[in-house]
DNA sequence: CTAGGGGTTTGAGCGCACTCTAAGTCAAGG
DNA sequence: CCTTGACTTAGAGTGCGCTCAAACCCCTAG
């Protein structure tokens, strides 16, 4: 596999990779005849394992950090754990976080909602301009 | 109230209350006398809220936006609503994802778990240095 | 043979959200 | 009076995670 097209199934663009290759967050690709890298379909299980760690806000350094570890051998098992288990704590942390911020948010588009609701009590179909008013309640739910 | 004050009551660093006053998410406060700036209790419910635009991954173009239509007058009411609620379903988007990868990450954890067990299946007061299994290194993110 | 469309490198540039620096002002306490 | 420390400004610097530019190379199709 190219870069191109590791790139389109990785959902990294090329740049990227070639990035994350050069700060060490993926390993040296093999080359082909030409000095092309050529990747092995396993690249995709850990592009798509650092991906997860990305969407969860784990920092580069910290994916480097794990990686390395990875690179040492199977005796780093239990640090590799280790570091996993923090960032699930701090995952766990941040996903109460958001569910409280989400509430609040529900909150205020409640005021919105009753302000509107106030403000026009009698009318659900004042955006529309024509007889088509199955379409303007279709635009403002 | 100074500057010094609504930084350890906000929780943001005076700097941070100049730079959002700067841009335009903080209005313009009030001076003393002596040309510093003076903040009312009220202040600290605006923050509080951009805090949770902020936690929730709002990027401050966007939040400008909100503060913009604010200080328009009642009439953007049906926009900041819009708007929150179009971010009220990124949040929620992010979060199911997030929790699918608190899932995976989960798993994976496990994993480790179980090869700490059998490694070491009669002492887990001691860290792995033997029992090295295949190395698919590839395959094993 | 030539054009196109991949790929290669190094190194610079970008957008975001701060964060800090330098040089100066001001008010209160010793 | 003098020092201390919190404040003021404009503007520069930082850290992160890319993202792109320039100049080049190589393979294939027409």
């Amino acid at each position: 596999m190219k870069i191109g097209e590791l790139a389109k199934r990785s959902g990294l663009s090329a740049h990227t990779i070639r990035y994350y290759e050069r700060i060490g967050l993926l390993p040296f690709a093999d080359r082909d005849a030409g000095g092309r890298r050529d990747y092995d379909e396993s690249i995709l299980v850990w592009i798509a394992f650092l991906d997860r760690l990305k969407t969860t806000g784990m920092p580069i350094r910290e994916m480097l950090h794990y990686a390395a570890l990875r690179a040492e051998g199977d005796h780093t098992g239990p640090a590799r754990r280790a570091l996993l288990e923090a960032h699930r704590d701090r995952v766990r942390a941040h996903l109460s976080e958001l569910q409280a911020c989400l509430l609040v948010l529900d909150t205020k588009i409640d005021t919105y909602v009753e302000a509107e609701k106030r403000t026009q009590p009698h009318d659900d179909t004042r955006y529309s301009t024509a007889g088509d008013q199955s379409r303007a309640r279709a635009a403002r739910p």
